[in-house]
DNA sequence: AAACAGGCCTAAA
DNA sequence: TTTAGGCCTGTT
């Protein structure tokens, strides 16, 4: 069956490729395929909505999860509107939603994610899945899920090459085995504070505080994560030098999307810094 | 060709 | 506790 996801505002060119996952590709106009938590989906922009296609019944909680349909953002987006450089950057980018991304996946494309750009994290990750995934059976084809944490922590540096990740190598099996083994309970990290869950994380050789927290907001919901890559430090220094604004409050984590997006694609007062690589 | 990419590790003060 | 240099690979 085809479902109408009601996502209000939603924007999936945004929401699927801004670089929060890594999984989606654009296969035409407005047409868009990917894996998420083993469940392929294709899936179409909508008017304030995607149409998802041919999927279970079974499955349409999952994916009003995995959209984060729980999130009322239209109100969100009022109340960062409070701030006036916010209220433009939503002009053309408040269409993006946060996705509820499965943790270990997160973990390790964020890992992977460091001193690199969107586009090789893209296909490094996709050569792990192709790799070392199991498969997933749709209707379209088979398709590959994200490896396990076990498969993961069962390799050898070498073995991970043909992935070309470079030096992030060690820094994936380090994190794998220490999930695997229980070292980090990853998990339980549902359970802790901020603060409690960014110190689990950053147990992991090669997750510091960026990559933890984004590993928070990605994977494990929480909003009041603020990452600050690159990009976000250029937004601070420029429009918020005396800090983040009070409006941003619980939902920091959809702000920083915004800034990101913002910064990065269509601003006439940032395109000073102009991507050149994507 | 040289710099840079949604950083982090390590060594050294 | 903070800071500099280096890092795989790929692209411009």
């Amino acid at each position: 069956m085809d479902y109408f996801l009601n996502a209000p505002l939603i924007d999936l060119e945004k929401t699927l490729l801004c670089g929060q996952a890594f999984r989606w590709k654009k296969i035409d106009e407005g047409l868009y395929e990917g894996v998420a938590h083993n469940h392929y989906l294709k899936l179409s922009q909508a008017e304030d909505g995607a149409v998802l296609h041919n999927i279970c019944e079974k499955d349409i909680p999952f994916w009003e999860n995995y959209f984060d349909l729980q999130t009322d953002y239209k109100k969100v987006l009022e109340q960062l509107s409070q701030d006036s450089i916010m209220r433009e950057a939503i002009i053309n980018h408040g269409g993006i939603r946060l996705l509820r991304q499965e943790p270990f996946e997160t973990l390790i494309s964020f890992i992977i994610s460091q001193n690199n750009n969107i586009k090789r994290i893209s296909g490094i990750v996709e050569r792990l899945c192709d790799e070392f995934g199991e498969d997933v059976v749709s209707d379209e084809g088979v398709y590959k899920a994200f490896p396990t944490a076990e498969v993961l922590a069962s390799l050898e540096e070498p073995m991970l090459s043909p992935i070309r990740a470079g030096f992030r190598n060690r820094y994936i099996i380090d994190g794998a085995r220490k999930v695997y083994y229980g070292d980090v309970k990853l998990y339980d990290l549902y359970n802790l504070s901020y603060d409690g869950a960014k110190a689990e994380l950053l147990k992991i050789t090669g997750v510091g505080n960026k990559v933890a927290d984004c590993v928070l907001l990605f994977g494990f919901y929480k909003m009041e994560s603020f990452p600050e890559d690159v990009w976000i430090k250029r937004v601070l220094s420029e429009f918020y030098p005396k800090g983040i604004p009070l409006c941003f409050k619980g939902y920091e984590g959809i702000a920083q999307q915004i800034l990101f997006d913002y910064i990065r694609n269509n601003s006439e007062r940032t395109e000073k810094y102009a991507k050149s690589n994507q």
